[in-house]
Parts: C-alpha cells; sequence; structure tokens
DNA sequence: TCCTAAACCTGCATTTTCGCATGTTTATTA
DNA sequence: TAATAAACATGCGAAAATGCAGGTTTAGGA
C-alpha cells in the first residue's frame, strides 16, 4: 500500500482529468476522490455491476474485456497512467464491460455526481472529454472493420502494434513495457491463442521479431506496420 | 429543392441539437447553419476530405462507411433524421469515413467554430453530447466483439436487427423502412453478398422471413433476436 | 534445486467461410 | 412492351481458420 497522492502534487501532468480542470475543481476532486491500489489479475469493476463514478488510472495498466461470446473474450482496451477507466458507462446503471489490473495498479475513484458537475462547471474540461469520445470512437468504428476484414496474419501484427503504442517498448531490450500471455493477444486480435503462436512463428521466420523465454523482441516494427498497410489506427 | 427550414419551426424535435441547446444559441445555430439536399446515393462527405462543421439529418438516412480492403468495405452506421454526423471528426482535420445518402436526405450543417462555442456555452448539451458519445462507444466497442466472435449466420441476424432498430419497420406490411442491398446489409454484417442470401434462405426455410421480389418481410423478430442470443446492441 | 502447474508450440483433421461461375429474377429505360 | 443492366440465388471447389492432441518449455513455489 502507498500513501495518498493528492492532485495537486501528482507527477502525473498527462492525467486525463487535468486536461481543463483546474484549481477550486481539481482541488474539490482531488480532496474527494477515493484512491485504490489492485493486484495484478484483479477486478475494478465487473459487468453488471452497478456505476458509482469513474476513475482515473495514477500508475500501472488496465485490460477492458467484453464478456464471453462461444467462449472467448475480446479486449476492447489497454489503458495506462493517466487514462481515464469506465467512462463508456456515464449515465448509465451498470457497466457493460469488465476491467482488469495487467500489472499491480494504483487508481483514483471520483463519484457520477461530482464528475458530472465538473464537466457542467468546467467547460474546458468537457470539450476536452468531448474530443476524447471522438478519438476513441473513431478507433473503435475502425476496429469494427479490422475485425471484419483482415486475415489472420494482419490482425496479430495489429494487436502487437496495438499493444506497443498502448505501453510502449524498453528502447534497449526492445521488449514490450508489458507482459501479456497468447490468450490476452488473441483476445486483442480477435483470434486463439494458436493463431498467435503460429504467426509469431511466422514474424520470427520473417525476422520481425525475436522471441527470448516468452518474451518478445521487436526487430522490425517498420515491417509490422506495412503488414498492416495503410490501415493503421488513428 | 425544398424551401429552408429553421430550427423554431422544424417539427424534427427529437434532433440532437434541441437537446440541451436552447434560446440565443439555438436561434445562433439556426441563421448560421446551411441546408444542403442530397440525393440518394450521392456523398455528404468522403474520407479524407477537410472538417469543416459537423451535420444533422433534417430528413432522410445515411450510410457511414469505410474505405475497402481486401475490397470490402464496411458500414459503420445507420443514421436517420433527428441524429448527428461527421461527430468522429471532431478537431481532426480530415474525415475518416465516408457518409452517403441511402434515402434522399435534407441535411442541416454547422460550423466547426460555432459548433465548439454553443458546446462551451451551454453546458447541457455538452453534457447530453458526452452521454451519446458514451453510448456511441459503447456501441461499437460492442460490435467488435461481435465482429470477432460471431459466426455467419449470428452476424446477418444481427445486421438485420440493427437495420430494424435504425430505421424500424411498415407495421401493416412488416417490410423494413429502407430498402437496402444484399451487399450493404453484407457491408454492414462484416461479410460477403453471397453469404447474406444463403442465411436468408435459412431464414426463409425457418419462417422468420419471407421474400417478396426484393423486399424483406419480418415473421418473427423475437427469434431473430434469439439468434443472437443475450448480445444485443444497447 | 526439484517439482508441478501453467503456458506455449506444432501437426493434423474438421469446420467454416469465401469467391467464382452460372443461371434467374427484378428494375429501369427506350 | 421489349430490351438491357443490375441485383439476386445457389452449387461447388478452394482457402482460411479453428480446435484438439500431444509434446515441450517456463515460471514459481516447496
Amino acid at each position: 500500500m502507498k500513501n495518498r497522492i493528492e492532485c495537486n502534487v501528482c507527477t502525473n501532468e498527462n492525467c486525463f482529468i487535468k486536461q481543463g480542470c483546474f484549481g477550486e475543481w481539481l482541488n474539490k476532486i482531488s480532496s474527494q476522490k477515493n484512491q485504490l491500489w489492485y493486484k495484478k489479475g484483479s477486478y475494478i469493476f465487473r459487468e453488471g455491476e452497478p456505476i458509482y463514478g469513474i476513475y482515473f488510472i495514477q500508475h500501472g495498466g488496465i485490460k477492458v474485456v467484453t464478456t464471453s461470446l462461444h467462449g472467448r473474450e475480446q479486449i476492447v482496451r489497454l489503458a495506462k497512467e493517466g487514462q481515464i477507466l469506465g467512462h463508456r458507462g456515464l449515465r448509465k446503471t451498470y457497466y457493460y464491460f469488465n476491467s482488469v489490473a495487467i500489472m499491480d495498479s494504483l487508481v483514483c475513484f471520483v463519484e457520477n455526481e461530482l464528475f458530472y458537475e465538473a464537466c457542467m462547471n468546467c467547460p474546458e474540461f468537457a470539450i476536452n472529454l468531448i474530443f476524447f469520445y471522438a478519438s476513441e470512437l473513431r478507433r473503435a468504428e475502425l476496429r469494427v472493420k479490422y475485425q471484419a476484414q483482415m486475415n489472420i496474419r494482419e490482425k496479430v501484427a495489429m494487436a502487437f502494434i496495438y499493444i506497443y503504442e498502448a505501453f510502449g517498448m524498453n528502447p534497449e531490450t526492445k521488449m514490450l513495457n508489458i507482459s501479456l500471455t497468447r490468450q490476452d493477444i488473441a483476445d486483442i486480435a480477435g483470434t486463439t491463442a494458436e493463431q498467435v503462436t503460429r504467426q509469431l512463428s511466422n514474424f520470427e521466420s520473417e525476422k520481425l521479431i525475436a522471441r527470448n523465454k516468452r518474451e518478445i523482441i521487436f526487430l522490425n516494427i517498420k515491417e509490422l506496420e506495412n503488414i498492416i498497410g495503410d490501415y493503421k489506427i488513428e
């Protein structure tokens, strides 16, 4: 457990709440927020649970995942520090998705009422939130297209680019800053763990990646991007 | 061509702009908006074109469609009167999607500057816009899951439910209020026109639908919904 | 260090989806 | 009304994706 971090001393300058929410309102949120610590693998919220407010990730990593259909799951989003969480549920009563920590994570929780007031009273924050949603919507709808039209090779390449963009890699070792199982990658790509392994073998023999134990090393990101062609997200 | 319709006399009470934008600001928008008439099949905007503002559908129907990948397209959204159009592009410079009239349509256009000002000055409108985005994002991300996990039968059933919810049907004839080609339906379902035809044959022999010429008659919507199980959007 | 469970890899048979080809029906226009 | 083009239906072989089985590697705890 760590000590409580107030917004005005938080070093997370890119935190979403700070994009347009200042002074009095930031202080209000800071003093009224809850701060919660989640161990890797534990749920922040589950589908069907009541929605009381919204989360901001102070530290760590989180996956938003749908419940299964035909025995499969789908990872809808990866989020890291500074990012907002639970924003799909605004004005709704119950969550539609599950949210699971993929690293030990510290999360700030703000109640609905206070959050709505902040939106109404900080127009700059509201408009930034609108821009953020527009961007997320664009990405999600592109992903609909990708899921509908890409073949497995492209989907798996896309999953790696997505993970790379969400969490980045260590510039020295060229390893991803996050450790995901083949199943997690499959749940992002929209396929099965076996297919991920097969594509990894292909990519390895093409010298696009290398494998060290279970870690993946990126040898040629440009070429991985070429696999998905013009079809990059954003 | 029809005459210009001002917002205060427009009978479209469910128009998005009227959800939180009143008095002075509604008048401002009404007097500064452009009104444009599009014939069925013509483009409202195309991918790559510069974004100057946002649209509201006064009358008609529109499909938002992505450019092709492997020779396929994907219909991302169907929209009818009262709905907003072009909102994915907020703060961006160029459109990411194409927008095509699927009936003769009358559309109101509001410039970016004015729209942003309205958002900043009508907090109720801004928050309704936020709620709308949250809802659209939820839908889009569910569709990612559906595209990834459903089989063809489920996808085609889902496409019909989607069209039905977007445009409704004539309660007498049980025909959809919109005429779409097999290819359009395939572009919603995320498959090919041949597969749509095959599923239609199946649904027909199961007495879920009937076919009269090229029109589709809904005999049993409940059962169509059952095909997609708990997995209804919204 | 050893042991055990979980994760991973790969071959192969099965299932699903695709896409062409061909013939038919429907809508449109002269 | 006839001619023509577009849209639709359907069989079938090809291609892609899936899922199981069996063996291997790795991580983590005793």
